[in-house]
DNA sequence: AAAGTATGCTACGTATTTCGTAGCGGACTA
DNA sequence: TAGTCCGCTACGAAATACGTAGCATACTTT
C-alpha cells in the first residue's frame, strides 16, 4: 500500500513561514514578470499587458489585485507602480539577472 | 472594438531573454520550494514530498525532471541534490529570506 | 452634439496545469 | 516467500490560465 504521508507537515527544519508565503506569491505565473516590468517604469493596464507578451486581461487583473493586496503594487492616475516594499523586493531579486546570464551561458537553452 | 495587441512583443526595453527563462522556471508552483528544501539537505523522493506539504508525486516527478534538465538538480544514490548552478541560484536568492521577514512584519498576513 | 478612440476591467467558454489517489515493478529484508 | 520500502506512473477531478468579445467611462475630434 501507499504510505499515507501526513497532510500538513509541521514546517521543516528550514524554518520560516514567511518565505513560504513568498514562494506562494512569486511562484505563480506572471507575478515576478509583472513586478520586473514595473521596476523599470510605471505602466498602464494595457501597457503592462503588452510588456507581458499580451497576457490575458482577466489574469492580469487578478494578479494586480493580488500584488496590490500584498502591498507590492499600487495604482496611480499615471499607471501602476511598485510600492517601497515592491521596490525593495526587486532589489533583493536583482542579482538574479546576473545569475540568469551565467546560467544561460552554461546550460544554453 | 478591442485593441488587438501584437501576439508576441519584441522583448521590451528591460532586455534580457535569460531572465525571462528564469521567470518561466521559478514562476511555477513548487520549483522554488523544492530547491529551497534541497538547499538545506539532500532528500529522497519521498522525503522531498514530505517537506513540500505532501505535494503530489506526479507533479514532483515532472518538477524534478525540469530542474534536472535545467542542471539545477541531480540524482545520486543518496537522494536528490543541488548542482553548483543550483547552489549559486539559492545563494542569490538567499536575501529573500530576510526580505520575507520584513514583508510579513509590515503586511501582517 | 455625435462619432471616434482609448482606457480599465469583466464574462465566459476553452485549454492547460496541478492535484489526489491507486498502484506497479524493483530492491532489500525477515 | 511474504512484507516493506522505494522511485515513479496513470488517470480522473479540480484549479488555474488563456483568448476573445465587449461594457462603461472618459477624453478627442469633427
Amino acid at each position: 500500500m501507499t504510505t499515507p504521508l501526513p497532510k500538513k507537515s509541521v514546517r521543516g527544519s528550514s524554518s520560516g513561514v514567511a518565505i513560504m508565503a513568498v514562494f506562494d506569491l512569486l511562484g505563480r505565473k506572471w507575478n515576478m514578470r509583472i513586478m520586473w516590468e514595473l521596476n523599470s517604469s510605471y505602466l498602464s493596464f494595457r501597457g503592462l499587458q503588452e510588456r507581458c507578451d499580451g497576457m490575458s486581461p482577466s489574469v492580469l487583473n487578478t494578479r494586480i489585485k493580488q500584488l496590490t493586496e500584498a502591498e507590492l503594487v499600487f495604482t496611480t492616475s499615471e499607471g501602476y507602480k511598485l510600492t517601497e516594499l515592491g521596490l525593495s523586493l526587486m532589489n533583493t531579486l536583482d542579482p538574479l539577472r546576473e545569475w540568469a546570464a551565467e546560467w544561460e551561458e552554461k546550460v544554453a537553452k
